[in-house]
DNA sequence: CGTACTTTTGAATCGCATCAAATCTGGTGG
DNA sequence: CCACCAGATTTGATGCGATTCAAAAGTACG
C-alpha cells in the first residue's frame, strides 16, 4: 500500500521536509489511509511520526465517564508532533476522511533533530507557529457570538480582510465551535447587512469583509 | 529596580535556564513588577523574552467592539514564547499580580538557541507541552455547555479526577470561556447532582469528580 | 439517475450573557 | 477592634442567540 513519494512537490507544501537528508528518505513511506482506519491508539509506543498529506484525522480520547473528547482535528500537516518525545501516545488517531499520509520512523526524525541544527530550528519554528495559531483559536472560541468568530477568523487567518477557505462551510463551522446551521444563518445575516460578501464560484468559498 | 539573580534556585524551578551559559547571564535582569504594569504592548518590537518567577501576567487583546480577550494567563514560566521569532508582539502583557520577572534579551536567547543543541531540545519540548495544552483548551472551548467544560478541565488538567485551581473561580470562568455567573451556577448544579465536590478550605478551591 | 454530501430554511427549546443587586471575604488603616 | 473597601461569590430576572430536531433543496459524482 506504499506509494512513490514526490519529494519535490511535498517540500513545496512543507519546506521543513527538505531537511530530511536524501539518505534517509528510503525509510519513509507514503500510505493510503481510509476513513475508519486507526493510525495509532492510546498507550502504544510511538514508532512513527505522521504527516497528513490529504484526508482527515481526528485525535481523540475517551474519558472515564465514556465521553469522547476530540483533541485535534487535522486536515493536513504533522499529526501529534508531541509524540516525538513521549513514551506512549496520549490519544487515539482515527481517519475520518480517506487520503494519504507520510509515515516517518521516529528514530530517523530524532536522529536528524539531534544532528542537524537547521532542522531543529525549522521544527522549533513550526511549533512556534502552531502555538500562535492555537492561541488565536482559543481567543476566537472565547468570543460569544457567531458573527464575532467569523470576523475574527477572517481578520486573523486571511489577508487583506479576505480569505479563501480550505474546507466546506460545514467543516469550518466545527472549527469555529458552531453548528453548521448557526454558521449559515450568521453568514446570511452578515451578507444582508453588507458586512461581508461570499464568492462561491470556486471550489471553496471566498469571504471578504467590507 | 534590578535584583541579584540566584541562578541556582531558579534552575531548580526551571531546568531549561541551566542552558544559558554563565557568560551570558550578565545581560539578564531580574525585575520587580507591580500589578497594573504593562510589560509590552501590541505592535511593539520584541526586545526581551520574559520569564515570570512570581506574580501574575495576562496577555490580552481588544476586539474591534472593545471587548477584552485574554489570550493567556500566566502565574509562572515563559511569557509569549512565540514572540521569539515574531516581528512585533501580537498582544498586550499586563501584570495582574505583583512579583518578579527575568528579562532576557532576545538576541542572547537566539544566540544560545543557534549554538546549543541541548537548549534547542529543551526549548522544543517546552513548546511541545504548550501545544498540547492549547489543543486541550481549544477542544474544551468548543464544548457547548458550562458543565461539559468544567468536567473536561478537571479530567485533562487534574490528576485522579481532582484538581486544585491556581486562581479564584471568577478568573477560572474566563479561562473556560464563561461568565462568572454561569460558572457559579453550573458548579452549584454539579454539586447538588453529586457530580463533583468543592473544597474551599484552602486558598484556592479544590474540585473532585465523583 | 441515484446516492452522498452540502447548503438552506423553519420552529421550538435551552443555556448563557447581561444587568442588577446583595452578601461575603480578606485586608487596610483609623 | 471596628469601619471601610476592593474583590469574590451568590442570587434573581430577562432576552437573545445558539442548539436541536426536522425536512427540503441544491450539488457533485459515478
Amino acid at each position: 500500500m506504499s506509494h512513490k513519494i514526490n519529494w519535490q512537490i511535498l517540500i513545496e507544501k512543507q519546506p521543513i521536509l527538505a531537511f530530511i537528508p536524501a539518505s534517509m528518505r528510503g525509510g519513509i513511506e507514503c500510505k493510503k489511509v481510509n476513513a475508519g482506519d486507526t493510525l495509532f491508539h492510546l498507550g502504544s509506543k510511538p514508532k512513527h511520526l505522521f504527516y497528513l498529506i490529504e484526508g482527515g484525522i481526528h485525535l481523540l480520547r475517551r474519558t472515564q465517564s465514556g465521553n469522547e473528547i476530540i483533541l485535534q482535528r487535522s486536515t493536513g500537516g504533522f499529526i501529534a508532533e508531541a509524540s516525538i518525545d513521549a513514551q506512549t501516545y496520549h490519544c487515539n488517531a482515527v481517519v475520518t476522511a480517506s487520503g494519504n499520509i507520510l509515515s516517518l520512523p521516529i528514530q530517523i526524525v530524532k536522529l536528524v533533530l539531534m544532528e542537524d541544527i537547521k532542522f531543529q530550528q525549522a521544527w522549533t519554528s513550526l511549533l512556534t507557529r502552531e502555538v500562535r495559531k492555537l492561541r488565536a483559536q482559543c481567543e476566537r472560541l472565547s468570543l460569544k457570538t457567531a458573527a464575532e468568530r467569523i470576523i475574527h477568523y477572517i481578520e486573523t487567518e486571511g489577508t487583506e480582510r479576505s480569505l479563501v477557505l480550505t474546507q466546506p462551510l460545514n467543516a469550518w463551522a466545527i472549527e469555529l465551535g458552531l453548528t453548521h446551521e448557526a454558521l449559515y444563518r450568521s453568514l446570511r445575516k452578515l451578507q444582508t447587512t453588507a458586512v461581508l460578501t461570499i464568492d462561491k464560484s470556486q471550489q471553496f468559498p471566498k469571504l471578504s469583509l467590507h
